[in-house]
DNA sequence: TGTACATCAGTGAACGCGCGTTCACTGATGTAC
DNA sequence: TGTACATCAGTGAACGCGCGTTCACTGATGTAC
């Protein structure tokens, strides 16, 4: 091999994974802005200085979980959007956001946790990503042929409402746990229909 | 008079209240697991240990402030829900939660911030309320003529609906400032809308 | 391949600070007679 | 109305503790020759 990632380096992603993975463990309990830097080195097992190797402070340790959150969600996101059929489309929607908080409920408790929060650049961030959805939902939209007649100022709000519906959606099945996960997932797949039949008249 | 509140018990009351709008300040910009009690006496000119005569800690104090920021709620949401007809009625109650943005924007930045903040009691407290409000709502639909033929789920999701419709545009408004309400509140209108519309095929 | 020097992730001691909670107290208000 | 005692909201000193941040350091890794 000609050229490997280097010894120090992967080093220090090792460690820098290791205090966003402590970080969000942490912050399953708590709020981001009462979690402490020398709580998640401790937890890691590093002195509290080695903190500073990798982030500033804990807000921006916050901004990197928002990333690591939500940044890999489009591109799943974008798969269920191309669903022709209206049912379809719900159903797999749903199930991609039902599947997120199975596999990753630390990462949607902190998102919904902080979408609010005392920490303005998390909160931010969060903002900038929820916007990006209902940009890309919205254009999904644009593209079929029932978007006929919409303006784009119709489209971005249907866009939000879908938007909007999914993080409530995603925080009830995580408030739920696994056992109500399918009761909620029913009543989210309802309020969809419902959301879509209005759709359907809204030119009427 | 023949009995008065009492000298030492109008003080205490005093004293309760300034606690809690100091509280209430002091989250505008930081999360109620972040806030001390001694930032919170310090701000209203007690003694630390005079927090301990009206509140056990921070979340019982956060517990008494979602009483105060939702409690009055009920009796106003009531008479919006009491229009007969549909446009008047969302007018009505967009106009009614604007209304609360503009004169309480600290007691909605609370709830928006703690509704899934890091302090068990106070996330329970405010959960509860908007499950009320959900029965609520879902009672005013059930007396209406348009409920006939709905199942009493379905008559719950919607209001279900409403009730988080209505959170996610109180927080939008916040956001927004008072500058950008009229934009969020025609946009909640229109989503609105649409949530009626897609009501009224509901049962096609 | 070997050597000499540079880099830099992680260390550990030290700092000043504000925290929540305890305790015995004070003195104004309330009450019984 | 006046007196004697009880109540209790608020005080102030004291405590031990964990916090974020600084600093000079160490020693493994990287690089130039």
């Amino acid at each position: 091999m000609s050229h490997t990632v280097g010894i120090r380096q992967a080093q220090k992603q090792k460690t820098r994974q290791a205090l966003m993975d402590a970080a969000l463990r942490l912050l399953e309990t708590q709020s981001l802005s009462s979690v402490g830097l020398r709580e998640v080195t401790r937890a890691v097992g590093v002195a509290p200085t080695a903190f500073y190797r990798h982030f500033r402070d804990m807000a921006d340790l916050g901004v990197a979980l928002v990333e690591e959150s939500l940044g890999a969600l489009h591109a799943t996101i974008g798969e269920a959007l191309a669903e022709s059929d209206d049912a379809a489309r719900i159903d797999h929607s749903v199930a991609v956001v039902a599947a997120l908080v199975r596999t990753s409920p630390a990462h949607v408790r902190f998102l919904a946790r902080e979408q609010h929060g005392g920490v303005a650049p998390v909160r931010e961030a969060i903002g900038r990503q929820l916007r990006q959805f209902g940009d890309e939902v919205a254009a999904a939209f644009a593209d079929e042929p029932e978007a006929a007649g919409w303006s784009p100022e119709d489209l971005r709000m249907l866009a939000g409402l879908y938007v909007d519906h999914m993080v409530v959606t995603a925080s009830a099945l995580l408030e739920a746990g696994p056992g109500g996960e399918e009761e909620i997932a029913g009543l989210a797949r309802r309020r969809l229909r419902l959301i879509s039949l209005g759709r359907r008249h809204w030119l009427d």
